[in-house]
DNA sequence: GATGTTGCTGCAATACGTTGCAATAACGAC
DNA sequence: GTCGTTATTGCAACGTATTGCAGCAACATC
């Protein structure tokens, strides 16, 4: 981590040092307020401003990706073993992952349509799952 | 839009009319906040949380829709001609429809393979376009 | 080890949205 | 028109996230 960040003129720090401990310790998903409020377990005098730019970084650093819940709230997730979408039933809360495959007829559509690249990452879907219809 | 209301057991307000009569007048995509700006040049003693009570009262007759942007914020829109998602570029902020037909693909395939039944008028891609490729 | 540069932090303010609760008022019935 | 029921409102507090800015500290250099 501290040399990536140096390739780029970046700082290693003591609250970046913390955020990556907690986010090896993560696994699946987590909203973004349940990341300041588990580096502030570690450390409580954690600001969320710190957080959240932090979690920039690593995003642009690869190291994390975020989507969004259906209530528009910040998932994040660690290095994931394959990029994938989000999957939300709106009746029973369910979540699931989109792989790559699934998504596939939808990226290739807008790709070869628009030209447009998708952020599969990014890509949150909701809707009803079977059992709840 | 009273009986509609009636029909339910739910009551037809001054502020309900002030709301309907600001989504009467707008077009296209508008983000909740602004909705609650719009309603308050009309009556300035309009409060955010009735707004938006409201708002998902219209959601459940169907008078409305919502989304996300990229940024995880609300965006309403009115009785589209069609449903429809939404394609928002990162880079340079562009914004886009999904036509169904476009959209068919994701769906036929989360529908048939999952029995996941897809709200495309919440689905919203994230990527970069053509342009700013 | 001291020094300068500049990336980072913490703070305070702001924006967007939601929720619990007590008071209000829309509505139907008489 | 009056009255009772109960849906709705407004308020206050809270949750989540972003931004400008002044002071701080990580780092490279010597
Ligand atoms: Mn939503
Ligand atoms: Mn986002
Ligand atoms: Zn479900
Ligand atoms: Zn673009």
């Amino acid at each position: 981590m501290r040399e990536r960040l140096h390739a780029r003129g970046l700082r290693w720090t003591p609250q970046r040092r913390a955020l990556v401990t907690v986010l090896s310790r993560t696994h699946g998903h987590v909203t973004g307020a349940v990341l300041v409020e588990r580096c502030r377990e570690q450390d409580p005098s954690t600001t969320p401003s710190t957080v959240y730019r932090t979690l920039e970084v690593l995003e642009e650093l690869g190291i994390v990706r975020h989507g969004h819940g259906p209530d528009g709230r910040q998932q994040y997730h660690v290095l994931p073993d394959a990029e994938h979408g989000h999957l939300h039933c709106r009746a029973c809360g369910g979540a699931w992952e989109i792989s790559a495959d699934e998504a596939a007829s939808i990226v290739a559509a807008l790709e070869s349509g628009r030209g447009f690249a998708v952020d599969l990452s990014h890509v949150t879907i909701v809707g009803r799952c079977r059992d709840c219809r």
